[in-house]
RNA sequence: GCCACCGUAGCUCAGUCGGCAGAGCAGCGGUUUUGUAAACCGCAGGUCGUCGGUUCGAAUCCGACCGGUGGCUCCA
């Protein structure tokens, strides 16, 4: 057979040869250094273990102890992942194990065991993980056709691997023994690939143990997730713990406390975040900056208010799909409170059987029967014989209440802003944004410093247009949304295109609406050359999107922008404008917001920069310290020149020693700190350090002015001495 | 919402077996008048998240709740 390797060139070699002899014919130390094989043949590409026979004609790339190589890693870390399952059934022998795959960077192994693991027994998994490694066992693949496998797995009494295997596809089902032959030491019901040995795993470190559930069904037995990471050189696993540390160091709650950019406060409610002033400057100036880009473009402002009608939002669909992440609407009636105390009462029924559940139902019962007393017969109460029934009952009888919603989106607003009067095709493409203060109620775990929050501001716009215009808006927005990223300096990141899932219900609208949005949407993004994947299933409920998916400088990823088509609002709000036909047509909607949030995404700068603002947007841009109380009164005229420049200074006339003081301007991450002493004020000069620690020698005070505010008009163009 | 872990001064953290609540930084008052990564002395700062229980005695043990962190699920 014929091998094509990645330079081009072609190895013959006898059939039944594996990754290993191609390696071994192309030289001892790749054979040495090689630990699977990636094949493409039939327009496949598969990872199969080193030794495995390869299937004929094809194209081979050999993986090696790369640590730079994604592949290799996965293989490396699979493997790992096998040998901490040995390790924790070998020290707690109850363990079942149940799914322990490698992930983006590390792996886990999902595991049933009474027991909680703490950290402290990680010491103890790894020693016999070392162990395990020293003994430099080879990983063993054997294959049972199913009749055989699954009869095993019964036996074993693992009903998650039998689950695993019912659904695995294929006749044969392989297995992994991490020994010399089977029955001879840890196996597991495992897909593959593996490493050769146990003997290759460099490095790795237990990182944390959390909970989660079988298959991610909430129902399902809850389950310890075990986390690790693996490495072929204990060098790259300490690079990649430094990198942990430095992304823990760059965190925004604690930076946003040191800088004191902004607190949330438990008193004021979790997810709730108080802008402070040094975080609300950069707020403002983030906002400002996208305000002018807006009004250049052609938007235009709108204001509206932080509630509304339920029925607005039972109409735009909002309050019907999203109704579990919503506060709690604010009814108008007694009945309507009382109701809703009640679905509030019944949704905490517990679902399994038991007589907690049977209590609590029996509790909102009771409600229910004097709700009934105070205000009449409820239609299908009486026969309600479960919560969950009458939770439909009741959630019906809600509909008919009026009330208010804290709103959850700005869009329906905007659309009765349209709507206020009849519109032209010559008005169109009408713009209006606004940054609207949203609510959602996001579960409590979810709810993460700036980033995840349950009140914020969308820098949101609804754009109106004809299906004519529909493309160029959406060129100008992606334009927009690449302006934006760009002034931040966040220039590394991907297009997400999310298409609906054909499968599922949950979307609004005609399949109709759908395609003609999707084609548009593809037809924008490959037109701008964006590097774009599609996903399925990632559209928003009323249309699809275009999600900008950033890298922040540590190569995290981050969803910021996005941009929708929406086909199905104009709809439900039946929104027209009169075309030159002088009939009546249907606008298309466009919701965008580069930004996203602007909790979200100042939460993200901060970590990005790790508090170190660029000049345009840093909270204080210069710091004016003395060296002694001589030089008071001309450190103060400086501090003056630089106000009046409309620089954002603060001085600092303490009698501490320039040392401690410059020290504290570098903790707060000001820019640029002016040391003032008898020298500058004879001088007339000040003397610029940086925030790093450098020394960028003396100017004149309007040079160094000078310097800033052109530093700031470009956003980041720096000093030159 | 679920699972695990955590909650001591404004911040970072110590507090052993259940036996008087501790340090550094920050703050305040003084001394020092200083030339580039933390001068010196002093003072003040606490219902140990909250509530309940066990105990002669609880920061410490137990329970509930609140809050946080990590993950699961979710993310218009």
């Amino acid at each position: 057979m014929n091998i094509t390797l990645p330079d081009g060139s072609v190895l013959a070699m006898d059939a039944g040869a594996s990754t290993y002899d191609v390696a071994g014919k192309i030289g001892p130390r790749l054979a040495g250094a090689a630990i699977a094989g990636k094949v493409q043949a039939d327009g496949q590409e598969i990872i199969v273990d080193l030794h495995a026979p390869l299937p004929g004609d094809c194209k081979l790339t050999i993986l090696t102890t790369d640590d730079t190589n994604p592949d290799s890693l996965h293989v490396l870390r699979h493997s790992t992942a096998h040998v901490m399952a040995e390790a924790v059934c070998e020290l707690f022998p109850q363990t079942k194990l149940v799914y322990g795959p490698p992930v983006e960077d590390g792996f886990y192994y999902d595991l049933d065991l009474d027991r909680s693991l703490t950290p402290d027994d990680f010491e103890k998994i790894e020693a016999v993980m070392q162990r395990i490694i020293q003994e430099d066992r080879p990983f063993v693949r054997y294959e049972l056709p199913r009749s055989e496998a699954l009869p095993k797995l019964e036996k074993e009494g693992n009903r998650y691997k039998l689950d695993n295997a019912e659904r695995a596809d294929g006749d044969m089902l392989s297995f992994y023994v991490t020994g010399e032959s089977r029955g001879q030491g840890f196996e597991d019901l495992c897909r593959g690939p593996h490493l050769p040995r146990t003997g290759r795993i460099g490095a790795f470190k237990l990182r944390q143990v959390s909970g989660s559930h079988y298959r991610g069904d909430v129902n399902e037995k809850a389950l310890q997730r075990l986390y690790g990471t693996a490495f072929f050189k204990p060098k790259a696993l300490k690079e990649h713990l430094r990198q942990l540390e430095e992304a823990r160091a760059r965190d925004h709650r604690a930076i946003g406390r040191e800088l004191d950019l902004f607190s949330i406060d438990p008193e004021v409610g979790s997810g709730l975040v108080l802008w402070h002033p040094k975080g609300a400057i950069v707020r403002m100036l983030l906002e400002n900056f996208l305000k002018f880009e807006m009004l250049l473009r052609g938007y235009r402002p709108v204001y509206s208010p932080n509630i509304g009608q339920l029925n607005l939002y039972r109409r735009s669909g909002h309050y019907p799909y999203y109704r579990d992440s919503q506060f709690p609407p604010l009814y108008e009636t007694d009945r309507g409170r009382t109701l809703l105390s009640l679905l509030q009462t019944l949704e905490r029924v517990p679902a399994h059987a038991g007589p907690q559940r049977d209590e609590a139902f029996a509790r909102a019962r009771q409600l229910a029967d004097a709700a009934v007393a105070v205000w009449g017969e409820i239609p299908g109460l009486a026969d309600a014989e479960t919560p969950e029934t009458m939770i439909t009952v009741i959630d019906r009888e809600l509909q008919q209440e009026d009330g208010y919603l804290l709103k959850p989106m700005n869009c329906p607003h905007h659309v009765h802003i349209y709507k206020s009067q009849p519109r032209s095709y010559r008005d169109l493409p009408i713009r209006y944004f606004e940054f609207g203060n949203v609510y959602r109620y996001e579960q409590s775990g979810e709810l993460s410093g700036m980033v995840r929050v349950r009140g914020f501001t969308q820098d949101d716009a609804h754009l109106f247009c004809t299906p004519d215009q529909l493309l160029d808006e959406m060129r100008s927005t992606i334009q927009l949304t690449l302006t934006v990223l760009d002034a931040v300096n966040l220039t590394d990141y991907r297009v997400r295109v999310g298409l609906r899932d054909p499968d599922s219900s949950k979307y609004t609208g005609s399949p109709e609406s759908w395609d003609q949005a999707e084609e548009k949407i593809r037809a924008a993004v490959g037109e701008s050359g964006l590097n774009a994947t599609e996903e399925r299933g990632e559209a928003a409920f009323y249309g699809p999107k275009i999600d900008f998916v950033v890298r922040d400088c540590i190569k995290r990823e981050w969803q910021l922008g996005t941009i929708q088509v929406d086909y199905n609002l104009p709809e439900r709000f039946d929104l027209t404008y009169i075309g030159r036909d002088n009939r009546p047509h249907r606008p298309i909607m466009i919701h965008r917001a580069p930004f996203g949030s602007l909790e979200r995404f100042v939460g993200i700068l901060i970590e990005h920069f790790a508090g170190a603002f660029p000049l345009w947007l840093a909270p204080i841009q210069v710091a004016v310290v003395t060296i002694s109380d001589k030089s008071e009164a001309y450190a103060r005229e400086v501090y003056d020149a630089l106000v009046r420049a409309a620089l954002r200074v603060e001085v600092d006339v303490s009698s501490d020693k320039i040392g401690p003081k410059k020290h504290r301007c570098r903790a707060l991450k000001i820019p640029y700190i002016l040391v003032i002493g008898e020298q500058e004020a004879a001088e007339g000069t000040v003397n610029v350090n940086d925030r790093e620690g450098r020394s960028l020698g003396n100017f004149s005070l309007q040079k160094f002015v000078d310097g800033c505010l052109l530093e700031i008009a470009t956003r980041g163009k720096k000093l030159e001495s």
